[in-house]
DNA sequence: CTTGACTCTATACCAAGGTACAGGGTTTAT
DNA sequence: ATAAACCCTGTACCTTGGTATAGAGTCAAG
């Protein structure tokens, strides 16, 4: 199986979903490698570009940062690395995860007991939303 | 009660936990009205200025962005504006802090599905994580 | 052979929420 | 009275993940 370096760049981009710049950026990012180039500056991608940009954006999809992806895609090039590392990294992206579900739940119940308690139609002057905000919230 | 102008941007930014350059932030986005001033310049905060940065923290606990609490601030002095429309707001919040962990839940599910399925030691060229990531994965 | 679509580099810009100077003036403590 | 610690304005810079623009060169179709 050959894998000529036949993409320009515009055509990576639609296969790939995403701007030309955004690939240019990714390179200079260190994402993705300095491809080939034609005798008039052009880059040359071969197919496997498309298999790392589908990583990267996935990668994006699960919460990684563009700079985390980079570890991951580093973690594959040093020998001596195993897939223990890789599915280590993935345990403590779980755990952050999770941690950032409970402050999105403890401020969820923070708002519905303040709308709960809010029931008037009263002006703002006497909104208990804001009166609740303005002094430090107990239910932390 | 009277509350004497007598803070100073310092003392103000320490009773508030945050720092100087940030009063001043806030007070060119319109979060903070502009205080008093000595003759010398310096600013001079009466004490609800610390109830207020109080206000402003908490609702960025909340998650509200500053351009929300902007708002949160401007239904309070607009008369006419009443507790409906900032218990609306608070039921906008709601619903878009559902759908955020929603999202990380669906996240974290195929992260959870990937590590299970990576149950080995071997090198990390054949870590069916970083295969997985490589295609399109089907768990949406 | 020309026109349009594509590519190149370099640079600037965007949101958000600040932080960090530089180069002054002021207040306070000793 | 003098040095430290504070304050002022204005401006530039930071992060993240890109997007936009300018000005130039290249490639493909008719």
């Amino acid at each position: 199986m050959m894998t000529a370096n036949t993409l320009t760049i515009g055509k990576l981009a639609a296969r790939g979903g995403v701007n030309v710049q955004t690939i240019r950026y990714y390179e200079r990012s260190g994402l993705l490698p300095e491809p080939q180039r034609a005798t008039s500056g052009y880059r040359l991608y071969a197919d496997d570009a498309v298999r790392r940009l589908n990583f990267i954006r996935q990668a994006q999809l699960l919460g990684f940062s563009l700079s985390e992806i980079q570890d991951l895609l580093s973690l594959r090039i040093e020998s001596g690395t195993t897939c223990v590392d890789v599915r280590q990294r993935a345990g403590q992206k779980i755990v952050a995860i999770d941690s950032k579900i409970a402050d999105l739940q403890r401020i969820k119940r923070a708002l519905t007991k303040l709308v709960a308690r809010c029931r008037g139609n009263g002006p703002t002057s006497e909104c208990p939303i804001l009166d609740a905000l303005e002094s430090r919230m107990d239910s932390q």
